[in-house]
DNA sequence: CACCCGATTTGATTTAGAGCAAGGACGGAT
DNA sequence: ATCCGTCCTTGCTCTAAATCAAATCGGGTG
């Protein structure tokens, strides 16, 4: 029942606040977010709707089924997406990191769940709100259009990888991808942090605990990689990267 | 190497063609395209940039890896979209059918393979031209991303399929997707037509071509469908739709 | 009509990964 | 330091689906 926090806003947006005094003008993922697609003379337009929130970690903040009344934008830390089957089978259909939206694949209802893997910084906006700007500001729901399409690009490679792809390719592609999206966010690095369990990289691979296990062992066993706490260690690029490529 | 045939048109753009007078305004399939987010006075700027073409049987027409440089919306026939892995194995990201829109999963280049499954009509728009439009129609950006955003559950709920349910959900899933479809472009019946191989169901699925046809011969012994050429019968509504959900 | 060829079905066998059951490692609370 | 709970790993067994191998069906063609 835990439910994220709202930060409560130090200036109202009503009260005297300064021109070019905002959340958004200091935020360190904007040129990540869809929020670049905003100049700076529009962002105040952008903090006027925006409630700049946090979830715990392991608190859930979509509920699949629930009527879909907000959209995020993650500032910080990764969130897992997931459906669930009435029989407690699990798919997370993605993880969220900083710059990454929610709420593009919505009709009236949320259509997975989400929470927060680790504590998680998030700009949440109204949907009606959110809206009223998509409709003010065609660019910016061209950017918006720009991160749907590569969601999609990313969903039919998952695909791919969950219909035709063995276990260990399944498990070395991840890492690579992870290591990407990482470089992107922080800058290139050979140790991977992975936030969440075996079970949600099971999950999200179509795989169980055990096969990701079993599986990373094999990769570090034939000294393509090195488990570490909460990440691994790339030792051996082309091998993985090969084993990746299938 | 067979390429699509582009059809001539009666009528030039610059030719002496009344008002109102164009293809669009008697497309069959208007009200489910991308093309419904224009009104009347709209559709000869569309007719302007559209070349109507077919796709025989069996030909490639969008070809993985090569520069991206049309888009299409399917007026007539079925289309197979799918991935190929250096190796061979294929997996199909999904069937596109008339009133659907082929290019919102790209960038450069294309991420996918297309071709006709049975004869095809197109509407095929060079990318540079359709750009234009967007960018001069908010509302059909807006249409387009309505469709980008479908197209973004249907992939996370195949994603789950996949990842996460037996080859009798699958398949029982499928025949109901199916059904919806034609559906909405035909209206309901209990014959679903499947133009498309066991090949490409299983491509589809995650399967293999045997496991879907005991799968189909299960449900056929179980009394659920009848199979007939190019189609199934669906006997059993109730436990077809039990299996498919899970 | 007989033949051919590709698609599909069916049967027999194998296997990758699932499922089950212990251990082990690690971090937080007492 | 010890206990406890959670997560992760490892070993063993089982099974759903893959793979291999024939039939069988059906539509086109000479």
């Amino acid at each position: 029942m835990t439910e994220i926090i709202e930060v409560a806003k130090p200036h109202g947006h009503a009260c005297g606040r300064k021109p070019g005094e905002n959340y958004c003008d200091t935020c360190k993922v904007r040129s990540l977010a869809v929020c670049a697609a905003l100049g700076a003379e529009e962002l105040p337009e952008l903090d006027s709707i925006v409630h700049h929130t946090r979830a715990d970690a392991k608190t859930t903040f979509i509920h699949q089924g629930e009527t879909a009344e907000s959209v995020f934008s993650v500032t910080e830390g990764v969130v897992r997406l997931y459906k669930l089957l009435s029989d407690g089978r699990r798919q997370i259909i993605g993880f969220a990191m900083p710059g990454d939206f929610l709420g593009l694949a919505l009709h009236n209802r949320y259509g997975f769940s989400a929470d927060a893997v680790d504590p998680v910084g998030l700009c949440r906006f109204d949907r009606r709100d959110f809206d009223n700007l998509i409709t003010a500001k065609p660019h910016f729901l061209r950017r918006l259009h720009e991160f749907a399409t590569h969601e999609l690009v990313i969903a039919q490679e998952q695909m791919t990888l969950i219909g035709r792809r063995s276990a260990e390719e399944r498990v070395a592609a991840f890492l690579i991808a992870m290591r990407e999206r990482w470089a992107r966010i922080k800058g290139p690095s050979v140790t991977i942090q992975l936030p969440m369990q075996r079970i949600d990289m099971a999950d999200y691979l179509g795989l169980t605990i055990e096969t990701v296990s079993r599986t990373l062992t094999k990769l570090a066993r034939d000294g393509i990689i090195l488990i570490v706490p909460e990440a691994v260690r790339v030792l051996d690029e082309k091998r993985l990267a090969a084993i990746a490529r299938s």
